[in-house]
RNA sequence: GUGGGCGUCGCCUAGCGGUCUAAGGCGCCAGGUUGUGGCCCUGGAGAUCGAGGGUUCGAAUCCCUCCGUCCACCCCA
């Protein structure tokens, strides 16, 4: 027996049932993304791998275990993108977008990579749609993309998703306040889980997002990176607060917000959903002060965020929000005997060269199986040709939803069905 | 990468050691007489019970391994 095929892991094929949200989430992140004046980048689904690990971070897992990495035949070692935002910068890089007006705003749609486990919300295939500004340091341009999220979650319909904030600090303040982090947590070891031990050494902002119930009281003595920011970055991190408030943008700060990705910056947030669920996060980003320059670039500012579509459709459904109404022939054109067929192929031409969706029955079935399915197509009229209809050259429309039906010259037949 | 639940026709589910050459519902296909749908009726196709080993006289039903899937950790969109 031949071996079936399947989608391999982590990845799922998009069915035309769930075409709708799929159409309707990206129409809105267009249309969202140029409401704010932003224009649209493509990049390539694979980059050199040294890309990623430069940038999102050696020590991440995201690059130490989630990338999917290859060489090419000519032994380049290649990365399928486990995100966009590299990819992003490179491309203002290398196109020179450093002499078009600062900054610069570009959004991007798109699959990602990561070989991680599967489970509710998390695949191996993903799909983002991200936005970037590149350029910018002030905090009105980070407010700026949080109000586009939340605009096109509003948009969609998820608008109850709960943002949370917080500010990470930059080169200049953070490397202290991560030495108070770990001289408080130096004498509680032995108190603290096993991952958060490993933390320790390799991560220590991760030390503040445990969620084992032992590290808890520990987290709640931490020191906050708030209260070590230096001034520069406490300033900006309270005019993004005032202008978030300024248009309406409601959100909660949280001290203990921290982000997986090494080039992170000063703000930081995340869109979770009222009920918290493990995979629940549904966009997340926040500046990225030195990423173009680790990428060889004049020192540039950049800040920006990515949202998962899939989680956004999870949310969607479990809101029971209608999706677009998934596509139905207008025409379904129905024949008596295969010398109708002709005529009968014709007519569905006609139709479409108008703009009217036309399915032609197919097959030997009797024209009562036809009509059912016709029905079962969603149709709204049954066209049929019939002997007595290709005799005197006419059609007969039926209007399926009450059965009303008629019989009309077939050279009239496009216009009668282009009627209501 | 770690731990746990689950895996029977396209979908949902019954069966849980012999009566299973596996049952039902949805869907699909065809009929219900002579040119017509949606309801109803009848019939049909469709599963070697995820795969491979084992235990047993006998396994869909028990055990092991693998694969897949779901959930949690981890990570993150």
């Amino acid at each position: 027996m031949a071996k079936q095929y399947r989608a391999p892991r982590g990845t799922t094929d998009v069915l035309p049932q769930d075409q709708p949200y799929w159409d309707r989430i990206r129409e809105a992140a267009a249309r969202t993304s140029a409401l704010f004046g932003y224009g649209r980048i493509e990049m390539p689904l694979f980059e050199e791998a040294g890309l990623f690990a430069r940038t999102t971070g050696e020590a991440t897992d995201i690059v130490q275990k989630e990338m999917y990495v290859f060489e090419d035949r000519g032994g380049l070692q290649l990365a399928l993108r486990p995100e966009g935002t590299p990819s992003v910068c490179r491309a203002y890089l290398e196109h020179g977008m450093s002499n078009l007006p600062q900054p610069v705003r570009l959004w991007y749609w798109g699959s990602t990579f990561r070989y991680d486990r599967p489970q509710a919300g998390r695949y191996r295939q993903f799909t983002q749609f991200g936005c970037e500004v590149i350029g910018e340091p002030d905090a009105s341009v980070d407010a700026e993309v949080i109000e586009l999220l939340v605009r096109l979650y509003e948009d969609l319909g998820i608008g109850d998703l709960t943002l949370y904030l917080n500010s990470i600090g930059d080169g200049a303040c953070r490397p202290a306040y991560i030495e108070a982090l770990r001289a408080y947590y130096a004498g509680k070891l032995d108190r603290v889980c096993d991952d958060c031990r490993a933390r320790y050494d390799r991560n220590p902002l991760r030390l503040l997002d445990c969620k084992v119930e032992r590290c808890q009281p520990i987290i709640a003595e931490a020191p906050a990176v708030t209260d070590h920011l230096c001034d520069p970055c406490a300033g900006q991190f309270a005019r993004l607060q005032a202008l978030l408030s300024e248009v309406g943008v409601e959100y909660v700060h949280n001290p203990r917000l921290v982000r997986g990705l090494d080039y992170y910056t000063r703000a930081v947030f995340e869109f979770q959903p009222k009920d918290e669920g493990a995979q629940s996060t549904v966009g997340a980003g926040g500046r990225y002060d030195g990423l173009i320059e680790l990428l060889g670039g004049r020192p540039t500012p950049g800040t920006g965020f990515a949202t998962g579509i899939e989680r956004i459709i999870a949310n969607m459904k479990r809101l029971d929000l209608p999706a677009n109404d998934p596509p139905r022939p207008r025409v379904y054109v129905a024949v008596q005997t295969d010398a109708a067929r002709a005529a009968a192929f014709r007519l569905a031409s006609d139709l479409r060269r108008q703009g009217i969706a036309a399915v032609v029955a197919s097959g030997g079935r009797s024209l009562k199986a036809q009509m059912r399915h016709a029905d079962a197509l969603g149709a709204e009229y049954a066209a049929i040709i019939g002997e007595r209809e290709l005799a005197d050259a006419t059609v007969t429309s039926r209007r399926l939803a009450d059965g009303h039906q008629e019989t009309v010259p077939m050279v009239d037949a496009v216009a009668r069905l282009t009627l209501d």
